[in-house]
DNA sequence: CAATATTGTGTTAGCGCTATCATAAGGTCA
DNA sequence: TGACCTTATGATAGCGCTAACACAATATTG
C-alpha cells in the first residue's frame, strides 16, 4: 500500500497526478510536442521516433489529460443526441451505448428531448446555444428529412441511427432490415407456415417499407401469393398491435404465424391469440422485431430479432467524432451496417403436420 | 449575419471564443480572481462587489470553460453510474436524468455494467483505475449492503437511489414507499374494496418491505384484517406476477383489487386476470408502482404510482457533486425524499354496489 | 553545386482558469 | 496609539497540453 490511511486516499489521489507529456518526453529522450504528436497521430513522426515514444507512453501509463487538451486546442467535441420518444428500452441501450463511446473519446455528450410540437427552429437554436458540433438521431428522428436537412444547413454534423434511408450528408449506422425481415419470414416457411401475417410499422419511419419488403420478397421467392388481407398496418405501439392482430385473427382463414414489425405489436399480437383462445406458439407463432425489453417479459418470451441498439449508437457516436475532428467538410459521410441476431424463443414453432 | 458563409460556421465558432473572466472583471472594474471567487461561490466577496461582477457576467454572457476550470483547479468530478439489471426503462429515465444534471454541474458521468457474478473486488478496481470519485447507485444495486460498504471502505463516495434502508455513510434519494403503498391502499378501501391482493417484490430489494409495510398499515388502520392468503410472493418479474396472480385469483375468496409491487407484475396481473375470463377493472382492480413504461404499454393501462426517477437520479448526481466538492469528510451524507404521485388510469374503478 | 523545397523536431507562448501568497484596508485590543 | 489580527482584493504563476512558428537536416532541382 503506498497510500497510507483510507480518509487520505481520495486527496491524495487528486493530487499524485498521472505523468505528464514531459514525463513522456524526457524518458523517450523527445520534446513534449513529440509526444503530444504521437498520440494526435498528428504530422510527421519517424517510425523510430514514434516507436520509443509509444514505449514511454507504455512504460509511464500515460494518459492525457483531456481538459489540458481541449484547453490547449481549443476543441470541444460536443454531441447532442436529441430523442423524441423512441421507447424507453430502445433509448436507455442507445444513451449506454452513445454514453460509453463518448467518454471513451472524450467527447461531451448532451442529452436533449425534443417534443414533436417543438418547431425545428426552436431545437436548432438550443444546440447552437450549446455550442454543439453534431447531432446522434435515433429513430424516429433519424428518419425526419425535414429535421436532418435543418440540421445540415446549419452546419451541424449529423448521424442517423437506424434509419432505412440515410442522407447523403449524414453519416449512418443501421442493420439491414430488410434482410432480417426476410430470415424471419424465411424461418416461418421453412417451419411449414404458408399464411403468415405481417403488422406494418409507423409510415413515418422509413424501416417500416423495409421489413414489410423483406417480408413480401420472402414470400415471392418461396412462391406463396401476397395475400393483402395478411397485411395489417400498425403504428408500433402496443394498442395499434392490438388491433392489426384482431383483424389478422378474425379472417376466415387466419394466418399460422404473425410477424410484427416491433415487439410492442408482437406482444400485443400474444395477448390477442390469448384473447381468442388460441395457444402460443401451437396454434400461432409469432415473431417480433428489435428484442426489447418487452419480449422477455411476455409469456411465452418472444421470437425476434435482436437488433445491435448500443452497438449502432457506439459506431455512430464515433463516427461523428472522427467528423468533427477531420473538421469541415473533409471527410465523406460513412454510411455502416452492423448484424442483425436472429432470437428464437418461445413465441414460435414449427406448424404441426398440415391437416 | 456576422458569419459568412454556411461551411465557415463551425470553424468560426470555434475560433469566436466567448467572453472570459478578464473580459468580465474589465467590465466589473474588479480582477479575475475576484470574478473566479464570485462564480465559484468561494471565500469572500463584498456584497456589492459580487453584484457588480454578477451585472458584468450577465451583461457579457459569460460562461466559464469547463475544460479550464478543471485544468487550473486539478478537480475532475468523476462519478460512476453502475447498475446491474434494473429494468430498461428504469434506467433509460435513470440515465437522462444523472447525464442532465452531470454535463450541467460539469461533472463526467460513467456507465459501468456490474454483472450479478462479478466479485466486488474487480469492480472496484475498475473504479479505480478509472479514476473515479463518487459512485450513484440505481436500485438493485443500490440495496447491496456489501457494495456499499465496499465502496465506503475504498473511500469512494456513494449515493443510492430509490432504496428502503439508506446506509449513514451514504448520499440518498428515495421517495416515501411505505407512504405511497398506503395511499394506493387507503384509495381501493375508499372505493369499497375489502378483499384487497398483494404481490410482494423481491425480498433483496428494501423498497419491497416498506411497500408491504405501506399496504399492511392502511389495513390495519382501516380496521380490515390482514389476510395472509392475500399476500403473495413476487420478484419483480412479469414471470412470478403471472405466477402470484394466478394464486390470488384461484383463491375461493378472490379478492376484488390486487396491489402489485411494480408495473411489471401489475401487467401480468392483467393478463391473468384475462385468461381468468375477468374483466379489468370491473371485476379486478390492479394497481401497479413505478409508472415505467409498460404501465401505458398493456391494455387496460395501468393506475400506478409515479416514481420520479429521473429527478431521484438527478438530486443523487447534485449530491454526489456537492459532496466532491465540499472535499473528504466534510459534509454529512444528505437523505433526501422525493414526492410520488397517484396516477388513475384504467385499471382501477370503485367496488360496484356491495351486494 | 548553390538554390530551393521538404521533412522531422524543438521552442515559445499561450488556452482560461484558479492556488497561493502578498497587500491594502479596516478593525481590535492593551 | 502602535502592535496585532481580520478581512477583501490583487498579482503572479502555473495546471497539461498544443498552435504556430523556427530551425536544422536532408532531399530535390536546374
Amino acid at each position: 500500500m503506498k497510500q497510507d490511511s483510507k480518509p487520505a486516499m481520495r486527496s491524495a489521489r487528486r493530487s499524485a497526478k498521472g505523468p505528464t507529456v514531459a514525463d513522456v518526453a524526457r524518458l523517450a529522450g523527445v520534446s513534449a510536442m513529440t509526444v503530444s504528436r504521437v498520440i494526435n497521430n498528428d504530422g510527421k513522426v519517424l517510425p523510430k521516433t514514434r516507436e520509443r515514444v509509444e514505449a514511454a507512453i507504455a512504460a509511464t501509463g500515460y494518459v492525457p489529460n483531456p481538459a489540458a487538451r481541449s484547453l490547449a486546442s481549443g476543441r470541444q467535441r460536443r454531441i447532442a443526441l436529441v430523442h423524441a420518444n423512441p421507447s424507453a428500452a430502445y433509448l436507455s441501450e442507445f444513451l449506454v451505448g452513445s454514453l460509453a463511446e463518448a467518454s471513451a473519446c472524450d467527447a461531451q455528450l448532451l442529452v436533449e428531448h425534443c417534443s414533436e410540437a417543438e418547431p425545428t427552429s426552436a431545437l436548432v437554436a438550443r444546440l447552437r446555444s450549446h455550442n454543439i458540433d453534431a447531432v446522434l438521431l435515433p429513430p424516429p428522428l433519424a428518419d425526419d428529412m425535414a429535421l436532418l436537412a435543418a440540421l445540415n444547413a446549419e452546419g451541424f454534423l449529423v448521424a442517423q441511427v437506424a434509419t432505412g434511408l440515410p442522407a447523403s450528408f449524414a453519416r449512418a449506422v443501421s442493420i439491414d432490415d430488410e434482410g432480417a425481415a426476410m430470415d424471419i419470414t424465411r424461418r416461418f416457411i421453412a417451419a411449414g407456415h404458408r399464411r403468415i401475417g405481417f403488422i406494418a410499422g409507423n409510415t413515418n419511419q422509413t424501416s417500416s417499407a423495409l421489413r414489410r419488403a423483406g417480408y413480401e420478397r420472402a414470400l415471392a421467392e418461396a412462391g406463396i401469393a401476397i395475400d393483402s388481407d395478411l397485411i395489417t398496418q400498425g403504428d408500433f405501439t402496443y394498442r395499434s398491435g392490438l388491433d392489426a392482430a384482431s383483424r389478422l385473427l378474425a379472417l376466415a382463414q387466419r394466418p399460422t404465424a404473425v410477424f410484427a414489425s416491433n415487439d410492442d405489436m408482437a406482444a400485443a399480437t400474444v395477448t390477442a391469440a390469448h384473447r381468442a383462445g388460441l395457444d402460443v406458439p401451437r396454434q400461432l407463432s409469432i415473431c417480433g422485431f428489435d428484442d426489447t425489453a418487452i419480449a422477455t417479459t411476455v409469456w411465452p418470451e418472444l421470437t425476434t430479432i435482436r437488433q445491435p441498439i448500443a452497438d449502432m449508437a457506439r459506431r455512430a457516436t464515433r463516427l461523428l467524432v472522427e467528423a468533427i475532428d477531420a473538421g469541415d467538410e473533409k471527410s465523406t459521410p460513412r454510411h455502416e451496417r452492423l448484424e442483425f441476431e436472429f432470437i428464437e424463443r418461445g413465441s414460435t414453432a414449427p406448424l404441426p403436420a398440415l391437416d
